[in-house]
DNA sequence: GTGAAAGCGCTAACAA
DNA sequence: TTGTTAGCGCTTTCAC
């Protein structure tokens, strides 16, 4: 077991000084070409590496961002989790994961694990955390930015879909398509984007003369979702929605298929299904849903822009809610609209 | 901005040493009643919490474990990083993620990489590591455990499904249904898990009087198995497989898609489609696919339990090379055969 | 540009 | 049981 070797080691073989060897390793440092050679070449030969954590010690900085995660199951997260590593990567940052359940609320638990850490930032995707702990964060000097979630607390950060513009549009949809009788499915009523899809959608469908013509609780998970579904349209045909706003795809995916199979109604024939994410599954021929597009690529990189911001000016920094606008996917799981977009003027 | 609170600062608090408090906030150590409290009052006061970079460096023991993970978008990898982090979670281990692809043979970059964080242990899912860089990382006594990849390196541990047997019951499975021609989609041909399925599949086939009827590379990619779907099935009725195995779910909603909406044939009435995983779409209606289940919890037991295995006793414990069996799930995707499971004697 | 020296916050002998 | 002491491997003044 060839042990570990030390930036002592390395200066010794070099003919230098431990601290020399610090600085041929350290980006911003100052040695000689010469230094820089022979150390490099020590180094290579015994197969030294920095070490991460005492450098972490020393200089307060570990390079390491906590990410705190809720639910897997929604495959948005999956991808935007690809998308956030490999940014923070490209910046010499990586990501210390910890999950935690929407509902077990041992989120400032799992924080203050985190802050343990001595991370330089944290992201919270998709879950709530108290304000009380985001004041910790913040007094410990580490930024937070909420990912998919909006936080009115002071001083933290957020990146979310502009879900409200976002409802919006799918109600102008759906309305445009002729639809007279629209339901929605909601997600779990807690969060910020379930309530501003909500709002959008009934505000706009105010707008343009409607209002819900039913409502059911999906709480963001399949399952509710499935019996929402069969709530709401299993029932006589009159009473019986033309079109329903599903508050996210994975919902959307249980709808559907509760809407064919177990009630044997066509899609979009009988009625129509919007979603809202844009997950892959969308796009499968099987699906074909129509959706709002959350881009998860931009979205990631508001929050590494954020974050970075946060942790190189602590102090000038200034605390960011950004909203990113959904572009309309328009597949076939809902009645398009003869005209589409709306013609202006 | 409240800084840093050190050990230091609760002891003069507490009017104890400060490694008196570093006992009392150490698992197995000893303290008299009174001094854990007047340690455990000041520390709360303060707002006290051990620094586990520190606590890392002298002790040698990160509580880190690196994951080295490929890609997402097939669903059984959040899935296991799911479980996977929550099991290590409760042994009192985090997970530090490095993004890789499989391609980009950037991958001991990656390692190279975990190991400057000082990890405990590395989890590779799903990618192979050169062996050299198995030698580095045993030197460096850190052990390796691959997830879902077998690796034949001495030294290292892996936790697979067992593909081999679950390749040879589809094939068992598709034989009984009746299918005289059968057809396979490949993974990815580096991967262990296409060679083992693949093998199983066609071994099992050999022994009930088949050969394979039709090949195609899919390389688990959903696009490459849509093309592959193709070139298999868009020709002479005579040429057209009776039954597809595709080497995993994720390519078999592809191919399903295609197979119905591309070449408008029916699943299972035209053909059977079998695939590997039992990820969670693979219960959706609308694909409803009998397929292998890989046991992802299982899966994860026996990687947490070998690695911690390793951890803790470096000298003694001994490489494992696991193959957890796959119960094959039956739904609708393919026909099933008139007696099934098939008879005793 | 370079080396010496002082820690970062903690654990782990060692004495007491 | 407790306090004292010596580092873990590194960065960072500070003289030179």
């Amino acid at each position: 077991m060839a042990e570990k070797v030390t930036s002592l080691q390395v200066a010794e073989r070099a003919g230098v000084s431990q601290s020399a060897v610090s600085r041929v390793f350290t980006p911003g440092a100052s040695a000689s070409k010469a230094t820089v050679e022979k150390v490099r070449k020590a180094a290579e030969e015994l197969g030294y590496r920095p070490n991460v954590l005492a450098r972490a010690m020393v200089s307060g900085k570990s390079r390491i961002i906590g990410l705190v995660v809720a639910y897997l199951d929604n495959y948005f997260y999956p991808e935007a989790l690809e998308i956030l590593s490999n940014a923070l990567q490209e910046q010499g940052y990586h990501v210390l994961v910890f999950m935690t359940s929407q509902t077990s609320g041992n989120i400032d638990g799992v924080v203050e694990e985190i802050l343990d850490y001595q991370v330089d930032g944290i992201v919270t995707a998709s879950v709530a955390m108290s304000s009380d702990l985001s004041q910790r964060c913040l007094q410990a000097g580490v930024p937070v930015v909420h990912f998919n979630r909006f936080e009115s607390t002071k001083g933290v950060s957020s990146v979310t879909s502009d879900n409200y513009e976002g409802g919006r549009e799918l109600a102008r949809f759906l309305v445009a398509g002729g639809h007279k009788k629209i339901g929605y499915i909601t997600g779990w009523e807690g969060a910020s984007t379930q309530r501003d899809r909500e709002a959008g959608f009934c505000d706009s469908l105010a707008d343009l003369g409607q209002t819900l013509f039913a409502r059911e609780v999906g709480d963001f998970d399949a399952d509710r979702a499935r019996a929402a579904a069969n709530a709401m349209f299993n029932v006589a045909p009159e009473n019986r929605p033309d079109a329903v706003f599903v508050a996210n795809d994975h919902m959307a995916f249980a709808v559907m298929d509760e809407l064919r199979f177990g009630l044997d109604l066509k899609i979009p024939e009988d009625v129509s299904v919007v979603g809202f994410d844009d997950v892959p599954p969308a796009a499968w021929r099987a699906y074909d849903l129509t959706t709002m597009r959350q881009r998860a690529n931009l979205m990631v990189e508001e929050t590494v822009d954020a974050l970075l911001d946060h942790i190189k000016n602590p102090s000038t920094a200034t605390p960011r809610k950004v909203a990113i606008s959904t572009p309309l996917i328009v597949r076939g799981s809902a009645r398009v609209p003869d005209i589409w977009p709306p013609q202006e003027g």
